[in-house]
DNA sequence: TATGAATGAGCTTTCATTCAT
DNA sequence: AATGAATGAAAGCTCATTCAT
């Protein structure tokens, strides 16, 4: 019943902001498009030229969203390590022991590895990029190293954890978790939450300190199909 | 009685022996640039051109030991395998428990990690190479995820491990495995020799069934100041 | 009565269209340029920047066009293809004895072979070509190597041609024929027409002087200048 | 019963011809090969490495024998040119009418078209050669074609041939000769005698059937099996 | 005389990027 | 904002030829 609103009257910024938007939706869909062949494919063999053609259009207009091939590598960086972020910060804002947090954290990171931009983040080769960009990203991926490293050292200090040489340990945790990304397929037949269970389960226990034989290790039930 | 020696028994090289040892000499010392090369910037970023100027020769004599870039990276690939065969090989047929193999095969896998080759194998990128070749490398690489979880099967079974999805305990151990070539560095304060001692306890006190509170864990004592 | 045109309809050419006109007559343009000088100087020796930079543009360009330089061949194979195809089918399908049909057939094959396209379907090296095209090309000599021998034996049958190996007289006159490329210039004293009707009548006629006064050869009076 | 000669009282040039003979013997091994495989895939496609590969020895050894793979080609020009030479000679040189000539001519030179050597005169490149031996090959190209030339001039002139433009009826005769190249299968069902004569028939006679029954045209009774 | 190895020159092709429209 | 076309800068590979032995 309401009158049709005359275009002009609403907010100048609107036809504006709608532009902006329709910007960013297509930038964010050259974006998707990126990650999926660069990972597919890697970096070196996708030229632009197929993920244009993917998108349904051409080659140069990928240029009206990004300044280089290398700067959509800048950005899918950038995304994964906001995927990560998203799932440290809270858990290391928040309380628990040592052992708790690392289980926290290897859940979360397993949980973001089985993203298009989280793999990418650990599989992409940040020496594609210059020397800005990529000491940005190895930064990033210094800083959840550290975290991992943190928790086992506060893990070790609380007694949750038992002694071992943090470094290593930490390395050996996110080595297993990086390497999510070899074998992890999303209709495969284990849910990215089980894995993320499994990983927190096997990769602490082996760390946790065991003072009680009677408490018995978890059961993984799950019978695992995935990949032949 | 002492004859005149035959020339032949003067040199143990004949010539024709000598120009092979010498060709197969250099087929190495390509190979081993190309190794180092591939690792430190990537196959795509690596052109022959600098694996000839590295060895001070030219570009097209590589084509002397090698028909095609690709052939190279086969050849690393190759070489790589043989790195871990060497290791599982007498494992798998030696005896022991499940759990006891299980360590030996992460200690032997670690320890070839740490070489260029065994680093090769595990980073570089297969799809570079044609169907057959790449088939192979990729047989090469199920083996050994295999053997992983074959050993934690028999462990489960003899009850040296304990119960879980071996799929993916395989997965993790041979993940962790692969993150070395991701931070080591042959020059850094952890040796080779204390990164598989210390994985191989790591990675299978997780899994091991663990009988006897009284035996503690191991101490690793050991300060990593490597890489930061 | 008469409306307002709508746009569409007072240019012809739509920018579409024109653009798809302009990349044709690009496309023609760099066929055309390389039929010279693969005429001129082999295939082998015609690098593609030599095309590009007589056409003013670079060699990469020419990738806008033709996926390699195989496929221009190809495409040459197939244009002179054309000029032959549209010489004999009308003749083909239309009526006259034997000995008429193989004439004018002649007479069609020589002016086609007095064309760029035609000569270069003559003579350059269909080895050059991948195994698919290849057998293309082979299959259209084929047939205009067979629509003579079919005349020839019809006209046996009919009686305008005498008894002969209709297989070695092909060959003969289709020799004669492709002969042509090797002498011809198209500035020269002898015209295509002049060529043609000379071809016709000389290789269906012979050469030796005839018993029979009463049937007089035809008289060739055209001094040929051509070529020394 | 003879004691066996001293070497050394022999002729001091025993040795040193018997070396140039074995020289000369492989020099035309190579060029026996070189032809073979030039006509086969061509001179640029045929590498010097495989002519020497097919000849059991090495690339450089060829320098041995020739200075460069054109003089290779070159030399197989002067022994194609050597078989017509032979064959044309004689006839020059002899009597008969200008009919007569053109026609044991035009055997000699089918003849010799059915030799690799004299195959390789027509069909390989000239244009590969440098300007002067490219100008050999091109005056004795020429001095074929004027020798056809003159005879069907003579012809004219005695009677034996009918009028007509012999520099274009030449060309005709050439090239239906060259052609045979083009089809020839030295073990196909057509031995060179049976072409050789057909075609100093039909090049003359031509195919036309003759008004005057009296005088009948020859009967080419061998059925042509060669090439589908 | 013959060989293994090396080289220089050249070729086709790919691709990120730019430009005129 | 988008396109077709073009370009420059490489890269891998081939091959005739040379060289040391």
């Amino acid at each position: 019943m309401s009158a049709p609103k005359p275009v002009m009257e609403t907010s100048p910024w609107t036809p504006f902001e709608d532009r902006r938007r329709a910007r960013d939706e297509k930038r964010d869909a050259v974006l998707r498009m990126a990650v999926r062949l660069f990972l597919e494919d890697g970096y070196h063999r996708t030229p632009l030229a197929r993920i244009a053609e993917r998108l349904n259009i051409t080659k140069p207009a990928l240029y009206n969203y990004f300044a280089s091939k290398e700067e959509i590598l800048q950005a899918l960086f950038r995304l994964g390590d906001e995927q990560y972020e998203e799932g440290f910060g809270p858990i290391e804002r928040g309380s628990g022991s040592g052992l708790e947090k690392l289980r926290a954290m290897i859940r979360a990171y397993a949980g973001s590895m089985t993203t298009d931009f989280g793999m990418c983040f650990a599989r992409l080769d940040d020496r594609e990029l210059a020397e800005a960009p990529r000491a940005e990203v190895r930064r990033a991926k210094r800083r959840y190293d550290l975290a991992f490293r943190t928790q086992i050292e506060r893990g070790v200090e609380d007694g949750s954890i038992r002694s071992c040489d943090p470094k290593l340990a930490a390395f050996a945790v996110a080595g297993a978790l990086n390497g999510i990304a070899d074998w992890y397929k999303p209709a495969g037949a284990l849910p990215a939450e089980a894995i993320a269970d499994q990983f927190a389960l096997q990769l602490t226990e082996g760390l946790a300190a065991r003072a009680d034989p009677a408490r018995p290790a978890g059961k993984p039930k799950t019978a695992a199909k995935q990949e032949g």
